[in-house]
DNA sequence: GTAATTCCTCTAGTAACTAGAGGTTCAAGA
DNA sequence: TCTTGAACCTCTAGTTACTAGAGGAATTAC
């Protein structure tokens, strides 16, 4: 059995990051000790270290829970499994090329007065400026 | 002069956004009609377009009060503005080289079964299972 | 036995908005 | 001038995924 602070150590997630996944229902209560202290079992540690592996890979935590509703699942359940995949990686080149373009604007922008700054910054003037972009550029998420 | 909903619809920004910068002391506090409704002038129009700016390139809120208090700043003060931009810059490059790897990690796990997934699936083993990775991933943010 | 560490619950705060309730003002047409 | 509908007002609360802190109890190590 292991302490709260036990599973924190070997899966990274921190100890209050461990209760608010209780609360949300994403692990299962635990069983207690005497004092009322929490005590883990391999299952839980296992499921945690799914819960953060998810959501190192960006999934939201709603994903999470569905990926976790689908232990034990067979046949056409497990199409939601390859469907989330599948919709994270589309979100997951979506926000790449995003960035990418924003990164050349900054590049630009970062250069625009390299050492010569005297009294009207263009940087200043590059970040006010929408029209010099090369592209359109949705909110960033 | 402009009404909110003028300058909503002129710089892409919501109207309870605009309201919630003025609250954040983003945006001064405009003139009022009689009525109370807010009216606003050309340099509150302009200030909006450099706060969407600043949101779409990735600026947090607090980076774009900074950029904006310099306005009219002169000679080293304007080395924050430089400084601004390249740490933006670094931290999207990160960002970036960052999602790239979960890009092919979420590719390997989209392809572990393709169609053939029978009794256990590959993609719910994939997803708990760090070890295969190609490197390692931190928090995507 | 005692001290240090870890644990407990609970509230509140973070970023950057968004949504809704309930009510007022404005602008345009008859 | 009146009326109607759109746009506006304030305020509260909700969102996501945590994080921080208060105040106190349990556990562990020596």
């Amino acid at each position: 059995m292991y302490s709260i602070g036990y599973l924190s150590r070997h899966t990274g997630v921190k100890v209050p990051t461990i209760r608010f996944y209780e609360d949300k229902g994403l692990l299962p209560r635990p069983d207690r000790t005497a004092g009322n202290q929490r005590r883990y079992d391999d299952t839980a540690l296992k499921r945690l270290f799914f819960i953060r592996h998810c959501r190192d890979l960006g999934l939201p935590l709603a994903d999470v829970e569905g990926l976790l509703s689908l232990e034990g699942a067979s046949g056409g359940d497990l199409n939601q499994a390859h469907e989330i995949a599948g919709r994270q990686l589309a979100d997951l080149r979506d926000r790449i090329s995003r960035l990418r373009s924003l990164e050349a604007e900054l590049t630009r922008i970062s250069k625009a007065c390299d050492g010569k700054h005297d009294h009207v910054c263009a940087v200043l003037h590059a970040f006010g400026d929408h029209s010099e972009c090369a592209g359109p550029h949705a909110h960033s998420k």
